[in-house]
DNA sequence: GAGTGGTCTAGACCACTGT
DNA sequence: CAGTGGTCTAGACCACTCC
């Protein structure tokens, strides 16, 4: 026994899938589709609900129920973290001409809409596991929002981690009237003497959280990406650590593993 | 105006958060928050249904919503292609001991289930593009299923393509009855004198479809990986795209990128 | 103001699970 | 068989969008 709520969302995705409502067009309003099917209001619902957590349609208040067009991915490759590490030594100057969110979104840093704030917490266990710290260890936290006024951009929130006591050597790092910081966080390690050796990527996905829905605004169904970047120096030491969450029907990994040869 | 599916959600998300619902113990059954919240039932069933999606509860019809336990993730690395490499050139007594999945899993083959069907289809646009081929060209398409009957553990569906006038070259590469081949792709690549120079995974992130969610056993909410995976050879040409359908709850991925020195 | 989706009530009956 | 979630009806009223 197939739910009748399944059988009319069936329905309209093979319409979907078939070209009969393509991107962008609106589906048969809800009144309509009670008709047409003969069922109550709330089966109507139940069937676009679910298209809508498939990611098929978006629903908007007040206007009707939209077939989504396919996102267009940015593509994020580790490129950026050499690309960045050239960039320290290069004079001011040049670090200021632009920054690695303006070379991914390809937007000036005038379309976008910068935040970011400074605090200190005590290590989780968690975090101190991955920084080889005992619990509690004092760490700096900042928390820095990216967004867009322009549309079909990428937003994304960032929480990176620092010990406390390593890069309190430069109290500039400390204050966030300081940011966006001209080079990245690559250059503000360098001033305290920090080479990255190599940077470790780990890549997670699950449904976002009320907030993470808000501040990426995200059509319902969509998932995201938590990247974690754990930045290791040439002393073996877990530097930095930053937790990237991700709009998943924006966002694509591309990394690139070459062979030894034979 | 916060709507009343939304404060009942809001209070049980703090409750598990805060641990009194710890993970694996049993909410209130929908009558008891019915009751409790003097709501009637779709507006209790609203609520549960948005933990459900955001991956915080299980619904199990006949026995009641639990709270879900965290999963432990797969890690998937990109070393696993250098060890398949390397393995190529072994004597093939040593290449049947265990293969990737059984490395990735720990699972012997007994305890898996392994299906694979093979068959021909022409390149669509998205295929013909990747390849560098004109769309439709023959391609022979392997689709895997690997399933398992010991309980958590990672399963994949995954499609694989192969250039048809490449690879029919070694007729025992065209027959599905010859795997799993000990050794896997890569050898088989070998034996019609093909060596791997690097291999590109792209990685995306979306909700499952239905066939997906019954094929992994996803609970509800749950969005999965899209892993593809582009095999070149030696001489720049793409020989292999294949397609991996994972978990998103059971799965991460750890990439390295080593930094060149100052 | 008209059209549309969002929330909610107060029930009824069915399907699955475990004893 | 009892307990639980799954589906469905037939309404009512509210909130948002656009003209």
């Amino acid at each position: 026994m197939v739910a009748k709520y399944e059988r009319i969302a069936q329905e309209l995705r093979s319409k979907i899938d078939n070209g009969e409502l393509p991107p962008g067009s609106q589906l048969p309003v809800e009144q309509e589709l009670r008709v047409t099917y003969r069922v109550s209001l709330p089966v109507v619902r139940q069937a676009l609900d679910l298209l809508a957590a498939e990611g098929l349609v978006d629903r908007k208040h007040g206007r009707g129920t939209y077939v989504r067009h396919p996102r267009q991915r940015v593509r994020r490759t580790p490129e950026r973290y050499q690309w960045e590490k050239d960039r320290v030594r290069l004079p001011e100057q040049q670090r200021q001409r632009t920054g690695a969110t303006e070379r991914d979104t390809g937007l000036t840093m005038a379309d976008l809409d910068f935040k970011a704030e400074f605090d200190t917490v005590a290590a989780n266990d968690d975090l101190a596991t991955a920084f080889s710290l005992p619990i509690g260890a004092k760490l700096l936290r900042r928390i820095y929002r990216t967004q867009s006024h322009v549309e079909h951009s990428p937003l994304s929130l960032i929480t990176s981690y620092l010990v406390y006591d390593i890069v309190a050597e430069n109290s500039a790092l400390l204050d966030a009237r300081n940011e966006p910081w001209p080079g990245g966080t690559q250059h503000q390690l360098y001033t305290i003497g920090i080479e990255l050796d190599r940077i470790v990527d780990r890549i997670i996905t699950r449904p976002p959280t009320i907030e993470e829905t808000e501040a990426l605004d995200l059509s319902s169904g969509v998932p995201i990406f938590d990247l974690r970047k754990i930045s290791i120096d040439t002393d073996g030491r877990v530097v930095e650590i930053s937790d990237a969450i991700l709009p998943g029907d924006r966002t694509e990994f591309v990394y690139t593993t070459k062979l030894t040869r034979w």
